[in-house]
RNA sequence: GGGCCAAUAGCUCAAUCAGGUUGAGCGCUCGGCUGAUAACCGGGAGGCUGCCGGUUCAAAUCCGGCUUGGCCCA
């Protein structure tokens, strides 16, 4: 056994142990028949390392995982990675050095693919390395994958049946387009970052009356798609006429920005002519101000005029350019109105034909044309640059665009009254994060754009018509074809729900079993019904919906059923708080549409890791603590206790290394409060199963720690219920230092080291052996590595091959005794107190004290130290315990009075100065007014009135004798430690002074712990010399000697004991 | 710009829901102890409970505002 507690080699030796013994294996077998819990690993996404938040995040889920089977469930373990998507794709052209989508389409799609594939999968070794490499006991060998054909059908179907539902639709929407990765992407992919961008005022000439509205942008590209100006229906907008040198116009603007947008303008002076409510101003119609340049920019009926919408502020003009085209906001809006919709600009942010003179620009190189054209067409009222935060591509930092495309939505905004209704059904912790965060999330949630314009993701399981036969042709000839048009309706749209049925409809010939469903494959699949052709869509899924199925993509539902029908919706998932618009949303969303349910119970939604000092890690800006880096410095199983010991609820954790290595101390001490029995009991040949605590002989300390040891069972079973793992592993350290270590190893030292056999004895060691089993039980789940090793070393062969097999201890209401614990409670403080009491004294506790009297202000604090005189006296070192009770005196206490001369003065003039020293002089029995005048009055021979407020009471203890006060309970009191010395206790002190220097030279000559010496001491004082003489039988039992004297070459050692030269051989036998 | 959460000793946190002298562990410091020894015990210092205002006999706690940090959203 191992001297000194050191994670890494009790890692790796236990590690060994598991692969040796099977372990991980043994253990899910061991709880096959018990009642399921369906577990739900939320996927990391395979793009990089492992890092802090990560590491305590599967660390969470290893010690729910591994309490929850110790409680006998048979526990889903599989572990997800989630595979697909942009970020991976991103990381791949950086690779092959890319530039955009025509780079991918000549290198190949397939070929593309295929490295993102390589990718992912490298990553993902990686990261189950990292995981393993901390402890977490999952299904290494069987992840999900969501790449794999089984997990893609699962998103398949789970679109299919949203469609199956009505919940599946194409349309235009604005959505954020990354002009460089071509795509969509979601509103939570979009990073702001503060950037300069023009910042114009443009004049929109009126129709119909003089003047013209003004607007302000920031987005110059988006005027040429202007389709109508929104004003707000209550504010009062002013017409005014602004004079410039010798040229006046009419400008409208909202009342509280005239002031602004003239100075803006540099306009000398203005007067107000006009004024109209937005209400009023609807109608009104304007020109587009790039007419020319744009020819074909919208016009029509209903367009170019002014309309009221929510989203106008008294900011700036208070006027809205609106371009439906674009904003997500002027879509929403026009489509109200009925407004077509102009978007003249492509998917990589280049105008296209219908942008006039302005085709072929990419959008944000045009702004300085636009803004030269409305310059000279005397449009532009200011141009400048402002800074404000704006939207960019998360993986390649490239500024996003509005612009409306179409896509493909599963509509959520149809059933959110169903996920409203659902998320009752789920319990969160903490409940805040469900009832605020989440329900408001889902309130406001659009539908979900699920297409993606990429190639690394799963295929969408549409098709739709392309070409159809000629009636006239035969159903079996290549005749022509003729296009067709798809209705936009989806009853004309095929949506296949898994590869089966995939094989049967498709016009090639596949195998459902081993066909590959990335878009490689199923781009070339084409179904043929009714004499049309349907080809597939080319889009991918958003990679937010492959992890959305992970319920019973986790179960290889639809291809396998029989788990689903099981296990299904999962008991528990944990993940950290950016999920709520995430994982916790997706799954949501899809379990809703799909199955009209939430995929989950209960949600254990933790925080964020931070650095030490609170910032937040960022592994692009080099602010992070890595794992790796944590493991190497302290050990896992320290980092592993010190990200449990953190509160798991909605609260973020500060890294700390203080906070890891304190773990490490602690479970230092573990270590050696069970090294510290070993010796002794091999010594013994204890044996755990003959000797249990149901049949020892236990004294009362033994009662003790084995009640406490149920008290923390049940708490700590409480804590893990309220999903707080944190308090339990503080609840069970407190217990392992405070209780084992400091008190209760103390207490029975002096009966382990009796010689020979003693039931005494054999009740602390088989109380210990109690102790230390069912701790390293209770602490398996926390520190798996520690506990495993010090559980083998106790058990050997008669225990489980892994600790992790135990069942969780549960409280043996027969070992428990409440009163027990609240007497050695107050036992704990009164030796507190008397400890300080002594060191007042400058006695070491290795001095007996003649008697310790403890006054106590409660009666059931006075009974539990009569109880416990016999422990009390044994730690405080005391020949006597004496409890003077509540309505009781210390009849050798005295009082005496200190005199406040500030009010002595002027009450008793000249005889002041008499009046004190006689006060200073006086002792009473008792701190009372009454006392002190007595006392006075018979030392003077006069009558004295004293105040209350004239003197302040000094307790006076008698010679010898310290004092320090306690709580305990609800009471307390004060201990008083009488140090007087007589020869009886001072032989015992020297004595063991002589003692303890023998055994520092047992250990320094590295005795075996029971062998026999021969000692030798000669002091230089004659008196001490003979005082130790006298305990020699007790010097003799302590240090397992077999005689004094005669030691001729043995180890000699000079001392000086209190003041005193003392010379001391010892010698083995 | 909006929502949610947080702010208490040098650090990590408890006490906040349900108002009543603020506490714990670690760290620091001084002293002690020594067959668990890189352990252990005791003493001490250390707090306008982020800021401002309100309610109340009484506020760390309840209410309002602000500041800072985190997450989410725009």
């Amino acid at each position: 056994m191992a001297d000194q507690y050191d994670p890494d080699s009790v890692h790796e030796r236990v590690v060994a142990h598991w692969d040796a013994v099977d372990a991980y294996e043994q253990t899910k077998d061991h709880r096959s028949d018990g009642e399921d819990f369906f577990f739900v690993d939320g996927p990391p996404y395979t793009s990089g390392a492992a890092h802090m938040g990560t590491t305590w995040n599967k660390t969470l889920k290893d010690v729910y995982i591994r309490y929850l089977r110790m409680q006998g469930y048979d526990v889903t373990d599989r572990p997800g990675y989630d595979m697909h998507g942009l970020p991976i794709e991103t990381k791949v052209e950086e690779k092959l050095d890319f530039e955009n989508k025509k780079d991918i389409q000549e290198f190949g799609e397939e070929a593309f693919i295929e490295e993102c594939k390589d990718f992912a999968e490298e990553q993902l070794v990686g990261l189950q390395e990292d995981f393993e490499s901390f402890g977490v006991w999952m299904d290494w060998d069987n992840p999900y994958k969501t790449i794999s054909p089984e997990y893609m059908e699962g998103a398949w179907w789970g679109f299919s049946q949203a469609h199956e539902r009505g919940l599946v639709e194409q349309g235009k929407r604005s959505i954020s387009q990354c002009p460089r990765c071509e795509t969509a992407i979601a509103n939570n992919e979009v990073e702001y970052e503060d950037v300069s961008d023009p910042s114009i005022y443009v004049k929109f000439d009126l129709q119909d009356r003089e003047g013209s509205l003004v607007i302000w942008t920031t987005t110059p590209w988006t005027i040429p798609a202007n389709t109508f100006v929104a004003v707000d229906e209550e504010l009062t907008y002013q017409g005014v006429r602004a004079h410039k040198g010798d040229d006046s116009e009419v400008l409208w603007i909202a009342e509280s920005c005239v002031e602004d947008v003239l100075s803006k303008g540099r306009y000398d002076d203005y007067e107000v002519i006009d004024q109209a409510t937005g209400e009023e101003m609807v109608g009104w119609k304007y020109e587009h101000p790039l007419r020319e340049a744009v020819p074909d920019a919208p016009e029509g009926e209903d367009a170019l005029q002014v309309y009221t919408a929510d989203y106008v502020e008294a900011d700036r003009t208070g006027l809205v350019h609106s371009a439906p085209g674009h904003g997500e906001e002027d879509f929403a809006r026009g489509e109200d109105l009925g407004l077509d919709v102009f978007c003249p600009v492509g998917g990589n942010g280049v105008y296209d034909e219908s942008a006039g003179a302005y085709a072929g620009q990419f959008v944000k190189d045009a702004d300085e044309t636009i803004m030269d054209d409305l310059e000279a067409n005397g449009n532009l009222l200011s141009r400048g640059t402002t800074h404000h935060s704006y939207g960019h591509c998360w993986r390649c930092d490239t500024g996003i665009i509005q612009i409306v495309t179409d896509q493909w939505f599963i509509t959520v905004t149809d059933i959110k009254d169903e996920m409203l209704a659902n998320i009752e059904d789920s319990e969160w912790h903490p409940d805040w994060a469900r009832d605020n965060r989440f329900r408001d999330f889902v309130e406001e949630a659009p539908d979900w754009n699920v297409s993606r314009q990429r190639y690394w993701g799963i295929p969408l399981p549409i098709w739709l018509p392309s070409e159809a036969r000629s009636a006239s042709e035969p159903s079996s000839g290549q005749g022509p074809r003729d296009p067709v048009e798809w209705s936009g309706d989806m009853d004309d749209a095929i949506v296949i729900g898994d590869r089966e049925e995939l094989a049967d409809r498709v016009d090639q010939d596949i195998d459902s079993e081993t066909v590959d469903l990335h878009k490689g494959t199923v781009d070339e699949l084409t179904i043929t019904e009714d004499g049309v052709t349907y080809e597939r869509v080319p889009d991918v899924f958003d990679v937010w919906l492959d992890s959305s199925v992970a319920s019973w993509g986790t179960l290889n539902y639809p291809d396998q059923t029989e788990d689903f029908e099981e296990l299904w919706p999962a008991d528990l998932i944990m993940e950290a708080h950016d999920q709520t618009r995430g994982w916790f949303w997706s799954q949501l969303g899809m379990g809703t549409a799909a199955v009209g349910e939430i995929p989950y119970d209960e949600v254990l939604m933790h925080g964020y890791a931070l650095m030490p000092d609170g910032r937040g890690m960022s592994k692009s800006k080099g602010i992070t603590v890595e794992p790796q880096e944590a493991i190497d410095e302290g050990g896992a199983d320290p980092m592993r206790a010190f990200l449990l010991a953190q509160n798991p609820q909605g609260e973020d954790m500060r890294f700390s290394w203080e906070g890891m290595d304190s773990m490490g101390r602690n479970l230092n001490i573990l270590w050696n409060v069970f090294r510290f029995p070993l010796p002794y009991m091999r010594i013994d040949g204890f044996d755990p199963a003959e000797i249990t605590v149901e049949d020892a002989d236990l004294e009362e300390i033994d009662e003790w720690v084995l009640s406490r040891l149920q008290t923390v069972e049940a708490e700590m079973t409480e804590h893990f219920e309220d999903r707080r793992q944190d308090r339990a592993i503080e609840t069970l350290m407190d217990f392992v230092v405070e209780d084992v270590s400091r008190f209760y190893v103390q207490a029975v030292r002096d009966r382990v080291w009796q010689e020979g056999d003693d039931g005494s004895k054999e009740a602390a060691y088989a109380t210990l052996y109690r102790v230390l089993e069912e701790t390293v039980a209770l602490l398996a789940p926390f520190t798996p590595f520690i506990a495993e090793e010090i559980y083998q070393y106790l058990t050997g062969d008669a225990g489980y091959d892994t600790v992790h097999m135990c069942d969780w201890p549960e409280p043996d209401g027969t070992l428990r005794d409440v009163g027990l614990e609240d007497e050695i409670e107050v036992v704990r403080a009164v030796e507190e107190a008397g400890s300080n009491a002594r060191q007042q004294a400058e006695r070491k506790l290795r001095w007996p004290v003649k008697r310790v009297v403890v006054d106590v202000d409660d009666q059931e604090v006075g009974g539990s130290i009569e109880l416990q005189a016999g422990l009390l006296a044994d730690r405080l070192n005391a020949r006597s315990i004496e409890v003077v009770g509540p309505e009781e005196e210390w009849g050798e206490l005295t009082y005496s009075a200190e005199a406040d001369m500030s009010k002595l003065g002027p009450a008793f003039g000249d005889d002041a100065g008499t009046i004190m020293n006689a006060l200073n002089d006086a002792s009473v029995a008792e701190p009372t007014v009454a006392a002190l005048e007595s006392a006075v009055g018979s030392e003077l021979d006069q009558g004295v009135d004293l105040e209350a407020e004239m003197v302040e009471f000094v307790r006076n203890t008698p010679e010898g004798v310290a004092s320090t006060e306690f709580e305990a309970l609800d009471g307390g009191g004060v201990v008083y430690v009488d140090t007087t010395l007589t020869e009886d206790i001072e032989s015992e002190g020297y004595a063991r002074e002589v003692i303890r220097r023998v055994q520092e030279m047992r250990k320094d000559l590295d005795l075996e712990m029971d062998a026999r010496i021969r000692v030798e001491y000669e002091i230089a004082d004659d008196r001490v010399a003979e005082l130790v003489k006298e305990r020699e039988d007790l010097i003799a039992e302590e240090v397992r000697a077999d005689a004094f004297g005669g030691v001729k070459d043995g180890y000699r050692k000079e001392w000086e004991i209190e003041g005193v030269d003392a010379e001391i051989a010892v010698a083995e036998v």
